[in-house]
DNA sequence: GTGGTTTGTAATTGAATGATTACTAGTACT
DNA sequence: AGTACTAGTAATCATTCAATTACAAACCAC
């Protein structure tokens, strides 16, 4: 069967090719974890062929680092702005909205959550424990919190990955302690997070 | 060729063989996830063949589900056993201590981590997410912490669980941010959880 | 001790999956 | 317009793995 090119058929550069396998990666990689997500989902949720996303990134696990690193990158730059951006109020408020930001990346509070989980992996963990690292640094030396903060600080970072992981938002207004957790963590955000997070339903 | 017993053999009641596959499984699946782990993987850790761990459970699935029916009634047990011990103290370090005294199940804090990350999972998704809505009900109802310290509580588990699953205890004493935050989160058990934690080089 | 039940295994199978190979088509440069 | 390079695919392969089948040895009641 011959490979026919559909009309308004365009190629992409490899680089945008990489980048938005790399998006792809991460909301796959997020609601299915490592060993559980196949190249081929990813191909598919990249529009693409499953050979082709092999040959962009040569294996699986580097195709997971990229996406574990542009998940780390993505980070850091969203604390840095929330640091500088000039207006008023509590840096952990701040941080911690541009924590929330971050939803609107489908997949990379998960992917994070699963690197997290990786410790034994010979590779994979190595790269996940200095990505955590890089984090502490950066929420003490940059953001100057205090070690007490930056515990407490990342202690709720990780209870809401699990909340999310957990798609515990199906819950909200149906579970009595689950509200109130939710009312708890998010006072002001609650809204956002609702309508945000990823569901259970969701084609990733 | 024929099935040779071994001298000494004996044969193991179904219950306590069953008891005994849920400790590997436990262990297993905290070291290398849900899908990462194989039926054989279990079947060796528990030194017995791997159709009979099919066969005493039905599926993987099933079995995945035993084991994190078994670490939350064990939790909930030591959260208990804490509260009740009529020694002095406060209520929040002694449920800690109690948490830190179940890494000698070994696995135990990955698999409930484990399970926290898979809630679009169709079967155990549900499961996970009542688990941990029990774990909340426990620390406000039975426990009678107030909403905000069982979320503070509750967060501060979660990041114990990411450390332990990261295997950061490799970096203590290596890498000067880790080394602030263990003494940071341990300032009394440092040396209880860095004997006790699961290490990179562990054969699960 | 014999017959039925339970504990256990070896062998096999069918589906899934990461990777490779061999190929085709679009693009850029001269 | 031809040629070299890059983007992309279809087909296939070797493994891996959960589950099934068919069988055997231990245990127990009588």
């Amino acid at each position: 069967m011959p490979d026919v090119a559909p009309p308004g058929f365009r190629r992409m550069s490899s680089d945008a090719r990489r980048e938005q396998i790399i998006a792809a990666a991460i909301a796959v990689f997020g609601a299915k974890g490592y060993v559980g997500t196949t190249t081929d989902d990813v191909a598919r949720a990249a529009s693409i062929s499953q050979p082709y996303v092999v040959r962009l990134f040569g294996t699986k696990e580097k195709l997971f680092l990229a996406a574990l690193d542009h998940s780390l990158e993505a980070l850091l730059e969203a604390f840095g702005n929330a640091k500088n951006d000039g207006a008023p109020g509590e840096l952990e408020e701040k941080m911690g909205a541009a924590y929330l930001g971050l939803l609107e990346t489908r997949g990379l509070h998960q992917i994070l959550s699963h690197a997290f989980l990786l410790g034994a992996h010979p590779v994979i963990g190595p790269a996940a424990r200095e990505g955590f690292s890089r984090v502490w640094r950066f929420l003490r030396e940059v953001g100057g919190m205090s070690a007490d903060a930056a515990r407490q600080f990342l202690a709720m970072g990780m209870l809401i990955n699990t909340m999310i992981g957990l798609r515990m938002t199906e819950e909200y207004g149906q579970d009595a302690g689950m509200t109130e957790l939710f009312d708890e963590c998010f006072p002001e955000s609650i809204g956002t997070v609702l309508e945000e997070a990823p569901r259970v339903g969701d084609p990733w």
